[in-house]
RNA sequence: GCGGGUGUGGCGGAACUGGUAGACGCGCCAGACUCAAAAUCUGGUGUCCUUUGGACGUGUCGGUUCGAGUCCGACCACCCGCACCA
């Protein structure tokens, strides 16, 4: 009998319409079955779903389905992080409001992933521009306050011309807003900031604990945290020049070994000294003012040349009473980290070496690599920076530059500069506190007061949420809470005198630090229920880019420690699995126009060489790089084209094939026919199942065909499990394509000739454990599939069959024969055979009889169901 | 500059702790079916040699080993992250 094709379109729809109405993926919070928390990151509600987001949530779906079978009380949750910068942009560019705009395409962003039969909880589903969301945020936020994460500060910020507002450091890349892409400058702006840093050792030392993390993520963390291990150092202030109070120039530094190679002192353009002595020389002020413009404009820096500026004072080195160093205005010098201040050494650092080579100051080697002679050995233009021993360093000479660093941190511990210690053991962080004022409007507001008469005041949980008005205009540039008074001027919370709300809004990130969170107790009326929160984090397995292997990852883990202060949850690490996918990308086609989009493209093959055709105008194109999908290249392909012509489990499938998830996948045409292809296939092959396979009884035990088919039935189930488990996809895959190949043949051979019964039974079970395996990539086809068979129950609702152990192992095994290290023959021998069986059958084989002639082997290797490798 | 990663057929990629390199897919070639095409099915497909058979082959060079894509050393290319962090 023939089938019909497979018809997505059809069967789709009707599927999903079955499991909502099930209600299938809808959790309790009080099943209690093992938990299995999947999360994806939530996308921004941009307008409609792209590539990429199809392939997170497949293979987030993947998991959760498969979790599902295997017994999880499984949380799947999904949400928008739906406030930031776009809204306003559309707002002010189509005149719709920010707020509009954005649920607007949410609803459109909810129909299409509904349209992917995605197994998610829609009933936990949430933005982050909901009040209600926002309140509890806000909530937080107080709680930080009062439990000392939050404070206030006027600080130089980043600030992005094009987008009017101030971006963390985390936003600026390569001196230029990570949105607008404008040059970032330089402002005094007070601005609140969470004390991200009290957490910085606990955020590196803990990254060790995360084992189920890519090894990337950790480490690009654990450099952005940037620890260091260093001593501060006080230098006794000596010359008559010194301003009035400063006795001494704080240091610090990582090498104190190498303090008999100091030549001169360093100081920031904003250092107070340098400030100081500005104030009575011109020149120096003059140069300070070029040195803080340059550091402002941008990535000048990689080819500015190290400057500095003598400030005529001097400083006494501290094992020297005679030893006088000079104190430099330096550019390449940050106020910001350390202590703004550091001693150069130039045969130990080049950037001191050039600046030494350029202003004639001593070069001392002190760090000698092992086996080089101490009379000779000298630094010119390269700076060694590598371990060895000292030399030129008095009581250092001969110890190894940690034994330096100990000795002198003792020897200067012992002594006092003004009355203080003179040098102390310091850690130094690169990680800064988290700015997270914003000059916007569509934004989380910043639940405080400012009142003359009591100062910053903030709101009493009582009086939350401070909701954003909806009547705003985005006529002028900046923010429009500042221009609306009848939201900005209040009374007093603690005086009740005229008093005015902060008009900045919180940083996006702040919306997403705490998502998964609220997830776990979406309706609670605190920021979460913490019996739900302790009992579903932390997140099992977490997907999204690379791209947030800092910011959100980071700015997430701050925030569970800090909500574990406040109460609200008992995890410090919030996500136990993380996983980050690969980019999607495709070719990109350029005629005279411009760039063209694939559905305008025809491809063609001649020869080997291919070609690409402008479909309406028969234009000859450019076939370009592969690249990121993206608007600019035009490179883009529609999810919904994709899910109208082949359906969502065509693209689900594709995605999920060939590439390895944490790379980049092309997508090409071809790929997602042959995906296609490959479900049509399957769907033919089941419609044989279901003709003749219908009415066998299942027999005990098989031979032959029937043997084989259940064995690679069974190992297949197996693999693709412990597949599905580390994620990789790609090789499931494969296995499932084995599966089809090896049942269609014998399936055949049934459907024509006299029903073997065996046969017939094994094939059954093959083909259920096929739809199974199928399923977490393929749910509908999956279940259309299981009715085609006469299954009655959904397999959404369906355990993971398990494998019977006894038929993954075979047994007998073909062992490759090599003689000197060349295959030359193969043995098919029992599984179990003895190290003298399987060399004795060895010695049988023709081909080493003739490769022997006659002789003893010198050797025979015998790795156990591996290799045979006969040495002669 | 520092840190990390990757390199395997025409292409995407398999190969668990060293043990038959190229699974699976795409593409391509041939055949079957068809008036024809599409669809489908079957077979083939790393390179080279005249073959039965053999030689070579996982970026390059060298090493360890009975045996190396896998381990070690040096180098090359590309990609990513950080970037004046003392």
């Amino acid at each position: 009998m023939a089938i019909e094709r497979y018809n997505p379109r059809d069967a789709e729809p009707r599927w999903q319409k079955i499991w909502q109405e099930q209600r299938l993926f809808e959790t309790a919070n009080d099943d209690p079955r093992p938990k299995y928390y999947v999360l994806e990151m939530f996308p921004y509600p941009s307008g409609r779903i792209h590539m990429g987001h199809v392939r997170n949530y497949a293979m987030g779906d993947v998991v959760a389905r498969y979790k599902r079978a295997r017994g999880h009380n499984v949380l799947h949750p999904m949400g928008w992080d739906a406030f930031g910068m776009p809204a306003e942009n559309a707002a002010m560019q189509n005149k719709v409001h920010p707020k509009e705009w954005t649920y607007a395409n949410i609803d459109t962003m909810r129909t299409q992933l509904k349209s992917m039969g995605l197994s998610l909880d829609w009933s936990r589903e949430f933005a982050t521009c909901d009040v209600e969301y926002y309140h509890h945020q806000q909530q937080l936020f107080l709680d930080f306050l009062d439990n000392g994460l939050v404070y206030r500060k006027q600080s130089k910020v980043n600030w992005d011309p094009v987008d009017q507002t101030v971006l963390a450091n985390e936003q600026v890349i390569d001196g230029r807003g990570w949105r607008s892409g404008a040059p970032v400058e330089q402002r005094e702006l007070t601005q609140w900031f969470f004390r991200i840093t009290d957490f910085s050792e606990d955020l590196l030392e803990s990254l060790e604990d995360l084992d189920q993390w890519p090894e990337k993520v950790r480490l690009m963390q654990k450099n952005w945290i940037g620890r260091s291990d260093g001593l501060h150092i006080s230098w006794e202030i000596v010359s008559e020049t010194a301003p009035a109070g400063e006795a001494a120039l704080e240091v610090y530094t990582t090498r104190p070994d190498t303090i008999f190679g100091a030549s001169f002192m360093a100081i920031a353009a904003d250092h107070p000294l340098a400030l100081n002595a500005a104030a009575s020389n011109p020149e120096l002020a003059e140069f300070c003012r070029e040195c803080r413009r340059a550091g402002t404009s941008l990535a000048a820096l990689e080819t500015a040349d190290k400057v500095g500026f003598d400030t005529g004072i001097r400083v006494r080195h501290p094992f020297d009473e005679n030893w006088k160093l000079p104190v430099y205005v330096a550019n390449f010098v940050l106020m910001d980290y350390g202590t703004g201040a550091i001693f150069g050494c130039p045969s130990g650092d080049q950037r001191d070496l050039d600046f030494a080579n350029k202003y004639g100051l001593p070069v001392v080697a002190v760090v000698m690599p092992k086996g080089e002679d101490p009379t000779s050995f000298q630094i010119t233009e390269d700076a060694y920076v590598g371990d060895g021993v000292m030399i030129n360093s008095r009581f250092l000479d001969g110890s190894t530059p940690q034994q330096a660093f100990d000795t002198v941190a003792e020897k200067l511990a012992d002594k006092t500069v003004a009355g203080k210690q003179q040098a102390f053991r310091q850690v130094n962080y690169r990680l800064r506190d988290w700015g997270i004022s914003r000059q916007r409007y569509w934004g989380c507001p910043i639940p405080v007061v400012h009142c003359d008469a009591c100062g910053v005041v903030p709101l009493r949980r009582e009086e939350l949420p401070v909701s954003l008005p909806d009547d705003i205009d985005f006529d002028k540039p900046g923010n429009p809470l500042d221009r609306h008074p009848t939201w900005r001027d209040v009374a007093c919370p603690k005086c009740g005198s005229p008093a005015k709300r902060e008009t900045d809004t919180m940083d996006t990130f702040v919306d997403s630090s705490w998502y998964f969170a609220r997830f776990t107790a979406p309706d609670a009326s605190e920021p979460t229920d913490p019996a739900a929160a302790d009992a579903w984090l932390p997140v099992d397995q977490y997907i999204g880019g690379i791209e947030h292997a800092i910011l959100h990852l980071l700015y997430s883990r701050f925030f569970s420690r800090a909500m574990k202060i406040g109460g609200h949850l008992d995890v410090k690490e919030p996500f136990k699995g993380l996983f980050t996918q690969g980019m999607v990308v495709h070719e990109t086609y350029r005629g005279k126009g411009g760039w063209v989009a694939p559905a305008e493209v025809k491809l063609e093959e001649q020869d080997g060489v291919r070609r690409a055709v402008h479909l309406d105008s028969g234009e000859e194109l450019t076939i370009g790089a592969i690249e990121k999908m993206s608007k600019s290249t035009r490179n883009v392909v529609d999810p919904d084209d994709i899910i109208a012509s082949f359906g969502a489990d065509t693209a689900r499938f594709f995605m999920l094939s060939d590439s390895p998830p944490d790379r980049d996948v092309i997508w090409t045409e071809a790929g997602v026919e042959g995906a296609y292809r490959f479900l049509q296939r399957t769907w033919r092959l089941i419609g044989d199942a279901a003709d003749t396979l219908q009415y066998v009884a299942p027999v005990a035990s098989s031979a032959g065909d029937a043997a084989s088919v259940s064995r690679a039935a069974h190992r297949t189930l197996k693999a693709v499990g412990e597949d599905i488990e580390r994620l990789a996809f790609n090789k499931a895959i494969a296995r499932i394509y084995e599966l089809v190949n090896e049942i269609s043949g014998p399936l055949r051979s049934v459907a024509d000739s006299e029903a073997n019964t065996e046969l017939c039974a094994a094939l059954r079970d093959a083909v259920e454990i096929l739809i199974a395996v199928m399923a977490p990539m393929t749910p509908h086809f999956a279940e259309e599939c299981n009715a085609l068979l006469g299954g009655k129950s959904l397999v959404a609702k369906s355990d993971w069959p398990e494998y019977d152990p006894a038929l993954v192992i075979d047994s007998t095994v073909t062992l490759p024969v090599q003689i000197n290290g060349k295959k030359r023959a193969e043995l098919t021998i029992a599984r179990d055979a003895d190290q003298q069986t399987v060399e004795y059958a060895v010695l049988g084989l023709p081909a080493v009889q003739s490769a022997l002639s006659g002789k003893a082997p010198r050797k025979i290797i015998v790795v156990p169901q591996r290799i045979v490798n006969v040495v002669i």
